[in-house]
DNA sequence: ACACGCCAATCTGTCGACACTTTATATGAA
DNA sequence: TTCATATAAAGTGTCGACAGATTGGCGTGT
């Protein structure tokens, strides 16, 4: 964030997205978008000044433009949105909600800095949720269920053979998403998605341990054979055991590598 | 930062308390007030004004004293509270955010009328998060945890005994706290408040049908039971069969009585 | 009696301002 | 130099105000 201390020349703040720098995926940043809007919106449709600003800086939390720590000054944000601090208030609030910045009284806002303890929670109270939702999808789905859901099995090999890592990610995202859906859990939807939004920030270090992207193919292809079976019981165990391990590889890779 | 611009016969609303009807129970409300405190400020201690408000509204919505779609007038809580309608806003998205009142844009809030299908949601999806939470406490219960909880349940059998619903059902709430503090599980734990927030308001109505607190009372001291053994398995079992069955009673009781 | 549409009153979202706190900078002592 | 302290700068929480949206009542026509 730039101090600037200079006078704000109105036409540095034209546009609402920031500079990105050189390498930034600009069709992953719409995907983080479009999860904060599902979560932030949740009674759909609420395409407010507030939401908008909420999903715009989480995403950029989300894709790492806003490092852990940063400081998130409201009115920097307000002269970039061009709106006053209120609504920028708001917005922070709700990131806040959504653990994904730390607000203390009477101080700047932060991007959150979970300890490494608060993301295993994370994980495996998300492997509970979806082992519910599993349950669920064994029984509910259709076969225009399981052929959507192998739809994006195939995205994910595809993304895996090219050893495209921000995309193997989304298909995965969408994948659970679509599982989500079959469901029909709403509550459920709801907060597994609020705890996806935590975990996305540390993503690229959990997949980019070698052979971690494969192994979480196989068993989503596996979910999916569960799933085909009606077997409700592997399917819960494979759920659980693919978040397991993914917890596992990124406590290891955040051990070693950061 | 008393403004004090005010019109001095403000006398009027000197207090914060509004009028209470003729059964209210002061000591359930602060019950409700203390689970509040815990759910919105999460990260101890910010006795914001924001969080104040919040805390004392949600409270009355949990007892009762806003029925389901009563509206939130923004500026009426402002007089009320002796503040700008600023705070009132923020507070009003923070229970919002806990699912106690609707917000849509432009409209006025209203105390949250969930749809039946809504409250089986969330007590399904409590189930599951609980189920974790009880494998924790069965490994990690110390002699000490377990005469915490004995001692809650004896404490619920009093309030059985005296067919004191409210009683009974707070001594419920500090023997599911209880668990959850023994589970270490802070992201579930706040969750699970969290959805018990939304339940609070139709805990009467589930409780009230005949033999069902005794039920709950038994299932409860079969979880103590089940914990002392360190029996993993009976323990979820009964855990998700309590949440099951009270989710029985109170479609049950909202099929034909209400 | 009812439906429809206009009007006034009310309420919400946003704004700029202000007092107080925190953070950064400059100053001085060891 | 380094540390502590004072002072300036910047930031936050709250306020009152205003424009626009929403609500509910009133009259008109059927």
């Amino acid at each position: 964030m730039e101090k600037n201390t200079a006078i704000p020349e109105a036409n540095l703040f034209e546009r609402v997205t920031r500079d990105r720098p050189r390498n930034f995926d600009a069709s992953s940043f719409d995907r983080a978008l479009l999860i904060l809007q599902r979560v932030l919106m949740e009674r759909y449709d609420r395409p407010s000044l507030v939401t908008k600003i909420a999903c715009e800086t989480g995403a950029e939390i989300i894709e790492g433009l806003r490092a852990p720590g940063d400081e998130l000054n409201s009115v920097d944000l307000a002269t970039r949105f061009k709106t006053s601090r209120t609504p920028i208030r708001d917005a922070l609030m709700l990131l806040e909600k959504e653990g994904l910045i730390d607000m203390l009284p009477r101080r700047r806002a932060r991007v959150a800095t979970p300890p490494i303890e608060e993301i295993g929670e994370i994980y495996r109270v998300r492997a509970a949720l979806f082992e519910t939702v599993a349950s669920d999808v064994v029984s509910r789905a259709t076969e225009d269920d399981i052929a959507l859901l192998a739809g994006l099995i195939d995205a994910m090999a595809d993304a895996e053979r090219r050893m495209a890592l921000p995309d193997y990610v989304w298909a995965n995202v969408e994948f659970y998403t679509a599982l989500s859906n079959i469901g029909r859990n709403r509550t459920a939807a709801r907060l597994i998605d609020s705890l996806l939004l935590r975990t996305l920030p540390h993503r690229r270090l959990s997949l980019s341990l070698p052979g971690r992207m494969a192994r979480s193919l196989k068993t989503h292809a596996q979910i999916l054979d569960a799933v085909t079976q009606r077997d409700e019981t592997l399917a819960r165990a494979l759920i659980r055991s693919n978040h397991l391990s993914a917890l596992e590889a990124l406590q290891k890779a955040a051990a070693e590598g950061h």
